[in-house]
DNA sequence: AACCAGGACGTGA
DNA sequence: TCACGTCATGGT
């Protein structure tokens, strides 16, 4: 077995299962993960339900950039109340009162003009899947935000990598401080098998693990993974 | 009171 | 290609 295997299996142990993508309309969601908001739903992977769960993955995984989850949820809940959270919604409503709504969730300017795109470029899918291009395409949606739609709204088996993975895989000596996204990426994708369900839980995870003991700088000396790799 | 959070884009070299 | 500045609110 390899060694990101034996990484995945340790935190898995460790930790449980995470149970992404948290959501706010959590209708037929199970929220167990104690200690954290509602709208996990761990060991339930036949989220989304529905269409307007995923769009609501979607339009999640946007907030959620450079910021953390709970001042999501506080934007979610907003948009929810002023005008829904559909593409169609979206599109119609004022600018100025999506800026308001989202206020919370930080760079309300940009995130505003990048839920509007793509609003757009989802309604133009047409219930289709969008390809990793695609998504990389829209103005507002990079690496990681293209990955997690893929893998939390389309269940797409497609690692999510971000700067909690770099620094986990850094302080654990499996990865050099020049190593780009795609690397990382292809790193977890030729050693572990194609399954959304691993793929998901595997960077939740990650997350769990980092925001332990990999959030205060000096990173990763306290971290209890260390002695797998040398 | 700095520092950081489940980043992405624009710019200049 | 790449390093760096910008965007913005709210936690710790």
């Amino acid at each position: 077995m390899n060694e990101l295997k034996q990484i995945y299996n340790k935190l898995l142990k460790a930790y449980g299962l995470q149970g992404w993508w948290p959501l706010v309309g959590h209708d037929g969601c199970n929220p167990t993960k104690t200690g954290s908001v509602n709208g996990y739903h761990p060991g339930d992977y036949s989220f989304p339900k529905d269409v307007g769960q995923r769009f609501e993955i979607c339009v999640g995984a946007i907030l959620t950039q450079n910021t953390g989850w709970p001042q999501v949820e506080k934007a979610l809940v907003n948009l929810d109340k002023v005008c829904g959270i559909s593409p169609n919604e979206l599109l119609d409503i004022e600018e100025d009162k999506l800026k308001q709504a989202i206020k919370p969730a930080g760079y309300f300017n940009q995130k505003a003009r990048k839920l509007k795109q793509f609003a757009e470029f989802y309604l133009e899918l047409d219930g289709r899947i969008p390809l990793r291009d695609e998504l990389l395409g829209v103005w507002g949606i990079g690496p990681e935000t293209a990955d997690s739609i893929l893998l939390y709204a389309f269940s797409v088996p497609s690692f999510v990598v971000d700067a909690y993975t770099k620094r986990v895989l850094l302080g654990l000596g499996l990865i050099g401080d020049d190593a780009g996204y795609d690397d990382i990426k292809d790193l977890f994708e030729s050693h572990i098998d194609k399954d959304f369900k691993i793929y998901q839980e595997y960077h939740a995870l990650l997350v769990e693990h980092a925001k332990r003991f990999y959030s205060k700088k000096p990173y990763g000396v306290t971290d209890f993974l260390a002695g797998l790799s040398k």
